[in-house]
DNA sequence: ATCATTGTATTATGTGAATAGTACAAGCGG
DNA sequence: CCGCTTGTACTATTCACATAATACAATGAT
């Protein structure tokens, strides 16, 4: 996995939204085992702590689960990981049009602009 | 001016997103004067030394000016305003490309949903 | 001339994110 | 059984953001 991270959003808030991309387009697989979350740490060159506490957060979500001393998995729900995709989906679409009526511009205007893009 | 701020991002990083947006929608016109730092501050519900950094930034990015006792003012370029008008509406269908490409989807698939939005 | 308001600067303090370092129980493999 | 790796927990420290509380020079209005 190739991490890269800016400066004005918290780290392990950018670790959940990468993961998260990664398994909505099945980069990461169903069922998938991860790396540890020290080897995952050193890979992202962040704190244990801080991995730690994003791959708790995607637990939570149920997007991971883990087994005690073996290690953390990718859920094997396919259903959910779809659904992941389609909702990550329709929050940029919904973000794009936000933005864009803000700045004034239409749907239709919106819509020009991407296709002449 | 109606302020709202989320926890993810630095606040003087929002303050100044908010009032690009505004001078690039003519919300505030070119010319037009803008409360003191501290009616901004009390206003927003910030730190003055917040305010003033948002200020102090927009202002070396030439679209405010201060005029030393007398107050702060938009630029009157009315073309710097218009272009980044277009700079931040084309920032937005770019940053929509690319998120929708990680995800997967085809510059024809993301209009296609804009269009069923 | 006086005074209030302007932007600006400074110091101290609080808070959350991130790091560093360490520790421990649980289980798997040899 | 032993040792390694797993996730997890804890404390201490650093750093940037944000706040709080002042202070001051410049200037326009009274």
């Amino acid at each position: 996995m190739l991490w890269n991270f800016n400066s004005n959003t918290p780290i392990y808030i950018q670790i959940i939204e990468q993961i998260k991309l990664s398994i909505a387009v099945g980069e990461y697989k169903a069922g998938d085992k991860l790396l540890s979350v020290r080897e995952l740490a050193s890979e992202a060159e962040v704190n244990p702590n801080t991995m730690q506490k994003a791959l708790s957060e995607l637990e939570r979500d149920g997007l991971l689960y883990t087994q005690r001393t073996s290690g953390r998995f990718i859920t094997s729900d396919t259903l959910k990981i779809a659904a992941l995709r389609k909702q990550l989906a329709n929050e940029q679409v919904e973000n794009f049009i936000s933005k864009m009526k803000l700045l004034g511009y239409s749907s239709e205007e919106a819509a020009e602009m991407l296709k002449d893009h």
